[in-house]
DNA sequence: CATGAATGAGCGTTCATTCAT
DNA sequence: GATGAATGAACGCTCATTCAT
């Protein structure tokens, strides 16, 4: 499955998706993402085999680039709240700065166009991230839950504090930090 | 005054939509929605007039069933943490015995066919909810925060733990102590 | 096939037809027909067997209407000028005061709904101006052609200089007097 | 540029739709259509975007068909009997030998899926038989009628003589002259 | 490899007609 | 007989995917 020639377009193709998605939700037409990228409909099936794919490489993509997001300038040596409270700043930011991908990756997880093996790696992306939930869960609260629980609270809480500042982007700061406070209180 | 409409069928069409979304998603063709539900492809324009019309129908039931079992046996005289300690054992309750209706609600609620007059009709059947969550904010550290978010919070909890527990049915009673607490905890 | 009970029932679906056929041509809904007509949808078909009977029922009487306002106060002993003159007028008046009826009789004449037996019978009801036009043939210059080519071709003048009257109502007057001569020289 | 919009295939297209509505009247299904013209129904919208896109791509088409017809050899330095006599003939002869064409103009003409566009256009084709008909007025008796009038009469003299001439075919001849002369004495 | 025409299953909806009430 | 709900075949059109150029 070496990767096709133009790395170029794929990428055009990915980005018309997430736009085409952003604008008309799942049932994007393949023809119009195709156009919105600049290639010819028929080409669009060279670079991922059926629109399943597509769906599923973008799934992927977003969520790498979360992960990554999430992570930048990670302060190791800080006390386990600066962590927590970094990650959480990076995440509120990527969201405030990227909010169509935000609604995409939101649309997408829902689907059930995304393959289960998607999911798990996914969620492999997220592997820093799982590190710093892994300490926050022994010493925390949540110590008996299974672990994708605390996740997936820490997940849960994130989206609806990014929810609130995309409607809301004037009072962006003070939403991340009732989130944020209402985050630590939950897991701590 | 001829065959009356039947509230039967009527019925039948709803919970076979969402069977059919259940299974494959909004998309669902209504042609096997009518098929599930044991009436002619046409007779469902009968009972709805158009696709999006018994969506929003579907919408509003599912969520009042969800309100009305929320607040069953409410004690009113009890302190918050148990009121909401009730509220949050018959929501986890209702999700366990449908967990269809609860992934059906769920993809609804993202949907765009659900116009805002379906969203704000679904708010005031839960205007118990509501009053319950005003005395959680205005005693507890979301003091400060739009009423919309501290729901918001509540809601993206309740969902996480609601995951779990249909995933884990086993170990239901655990998560959904777990869930609350967690949730008792962001908001007290 | 002795007519059903309600005699006015059955001209109210006619007339509804005729109003409806006019706004929306054929294609025109039972349904809507029937509403029309102050009738419940499955009356109608108590009434008419189908929609092609009710279209061809509808044709007869339309031509009816028109063959026996053309011989209206016939001046049997007048001569033939002005014998064709008076049916003519007639005629013209017919369709300035029903120009719906016109415009449906034209819009059923074009369908192939209406059977060739419908088609006779409508030219049975013009028995009247049939002898009429025998004896404009006898002496004219349509001496040697067929008698329905004659009867044709002042159906289409007539047809003709209608729809310039209707269309153009103030100048109604003198669009039939040009109609008139044009048809007098043709057939004279 | 891959596989071009076939010319063939768009002609096929065409003709199938004058054989179908010829067939069944307007309301001939595009599934019909596109199997009679050997393309996959889809392919239908490839070269029409919607059924009534084609209805007016045929109708200014036979429109064409026949203005071309009509003025094919056309007697310039003839006097106006002649030359009339010829445009008359040429038509009776297209008619003739493409009745189903002349009976599917009549149908779309007719038709209110025709935009007042494509009449324009379709009068715009007749440009030339404009400026004989325009000759025919000044010198004659419809010296003082709207020029649309006394196109009119014309037409509707030559659509009568057509259907006689096709009913009957073995005295084709004979009609088209008979209507020829009952139009010259009508018009001049 | 890129292109875009070709394909045909599938969709939401309509509507003539039937039939239980 | 009157009613209007029930029926299911059709319809125009879309779109993921294939394939000739």
């Amino acid at each position: 499955m070496a990767r096709p020639k133009s790395e170029d377009k794929r990428n055009a193709i990915m980005e018309a998706t997430a736009r085409v998605i952003a604008a008309q939700g799942l049932g994007a037409p393949t023809m119009k993402i195709a156009e919105e990228a600049g290639v010819a409909n028929g080409s669009l099936f060279t670079y991922f085999e059926t629109k399943t794919e597509l769906f599923n490489a973008l799934y992927l993509e977003l969520k790498s680039g979360l992960a990554s997001a999430a992570l930048d300038g990670f302060p190791a040596q800080a006390d386990l709240r600066t962590q927590v409270s970094h990650v959480w700043s990076n995440w509120m930011d990527w969201a405030l700065s990227n909010p169509s991908h935000r609604r995409v990756l939101a649309v997408l997880s829902l689907s059930d166009e995304i393959t289960p093996e998607s999911r798990v790696a996914g969620h492999k992306a997220m592997t820093g991230l799982a590190a710093l939930m892994k300490q926050v869960r022994a010493n925390g609260s949540l110590r008996n839950v299974p672990p994708e629980f605390a996740d997936a609270i820490m997940n849960a809480l994130a989206e609806t504090t990014m929810d609130f500042m995309i409607r809301d982007p004037g009072n962006a700061k003070k939403h991340s930090k009732a989130g944020f406070e209402a985050l630590w209180r939950a897991i701590s």
